[in-house]
DNA sequence: AGTATACTCCGGTTTTCCGCTGGGTTTTGT
DNA sequence: ACAAAACCCAGCGGAAAACCGGAGTATACT
C-alpha cells in the first residue's frame, strides 16, 4: 500500500512528457530530473523501462530525448505501474494454489483487494492527471487574485 | 500490492484463535506455528504486536497462550493489517502536502486507491474467513463422497 | 568530418526492509 | 522448586529499492 519513489518518479516524468505531447520536440532526462528534483541516473533507468514497455519512445543524439508514444488519454496509471513492476518480473509468482486451505482463502481475498485497487488505477489516465493539475493551478490563481 | 508473509501469518494465527473463541483455553505459539508451518519466533513477534493493538490477549506462564480479545465477527481484515503496519510506525509519513503540485495530485490518487483497497478489507471479518473455509471444507468432503 | 549532445547498456554501491533467529527475563501453574 | 509459557531486545542475511559511473552509440549541427 505504499507509493514507491519509482512509481512517483515515473508518473512525474510521464506527466512532463504529456505536457508537450503536441509538439514533437523531445524532452531530455536532465530537464525532467532538474524540474522535479529526481536523481537523473535513476530516472534514466525508469524511462528505459517505460520505453521497453512501449509507453515512451526515445530520440538519440543531440536534440534528442523522450516522447510519449501514445496519447495521454490512452495511458492509464495501471499501464504505467504494470510496466514498472512487470520489469521486475515476478516469475516465481506463488498463486497459493499449492498451500493449505486457510492460505488459499486469504489469497482469494487478496485477489479481490488487488482488483479493487486496479480498478481505480485503470480509470485514471495521464490526461486526467494533467487536467486535474491544471484545474488546481487555475484555482490557486483565483485565490491569489 | 503484495501480500506479505507477515500479514498472512498473522491472519492464519488469528483464524486459529477464532476457532476456539468459545472456550477460554488459550492457544500456544508453538501450537499455531507447528500447525501452520510458521517460524515460531517470528510468530511470537507478530502476536506481541497484535496484543499491543488490542486484537488478542495473552495468558502468561504455564498453560498460557493467546486468546482473541474480541469476537471474530468484530475484527476486520483491515483492523489486522492496520495493526501490523501501524507497528512499524511511519512517523515520518510524508503526506505530500509539502511537495509540488504534481506530486500532491499523484498522492491524492493514491489515497483513492488505498481507500478502495481498504473498503474491501474492512468488509471481511475473521468470522467471514472462518465461514468461507468451513464451507470449502464441506464442499471438498462432498466431492470426496 | 568533427564535435557536442543525448540516449544505451552494463555494472557496482549504498541503503533499507523483511523474514528470521538467539539469549536472557518474567510470569504462572503444578 | 520446577517447568512451561509469554516477554523483551538485539542482531543477522539476503533481497530489493534507490542511486551512481563509465564506456559505447546514435544523432544533429557546424
Amino acid at each position: 500500500m505504499e507509493l514507491s519513489s519509482k512509481s512517483e518518479y515515473a508518473l512525474l516524468a510521464l506527466l512532463h512528457l504529456a505536457d508537450r505531447y503536441q509538439d514533437d520536440e523531445p524532452l531530455q532526462i536532465r530537464q525532467i530530473a532538474a524540474d522535479q528534483d529526481i536523481p537523473d541516473r535513476y530516472l534514466e533507468q525508469l524511462l528505459a523501462t517505460l520505453r521497453r514497455g512501449g509507453l515512451v519512445k526515445s530520440q538519440r543524439g543531440a536534440k534528442g530525448g523522450y516522447l510519449l508514444s501514445r496519447a495521454p488519454w490512452s495511458i492509464s496509471l495501471l499501464d504505467v505501474l504494470r510496466c514498472l513492476e512487470g520489469a521486475d518480473a515476478n516469475l516465481a509468482d506463488n498463486n497459493g494454489s499449492d498451500r493449505n486451505l486457510e492460505s488459499a482463502i486469504i489469497y482469494e481475498i487478496w485477489v479481490e483487494v488487488d482488483r479493487a485497487a486496479n480498478d481505480v488505477l485503470q480509470h485514471y489516465t495521464l490526461q486526467d492527471l494533467k487536467d486535474r493539475r491544471d484545474a488546481r493551478k487555475q484555482l490557486d490563481l483565483m485565490y491569489y487574485i
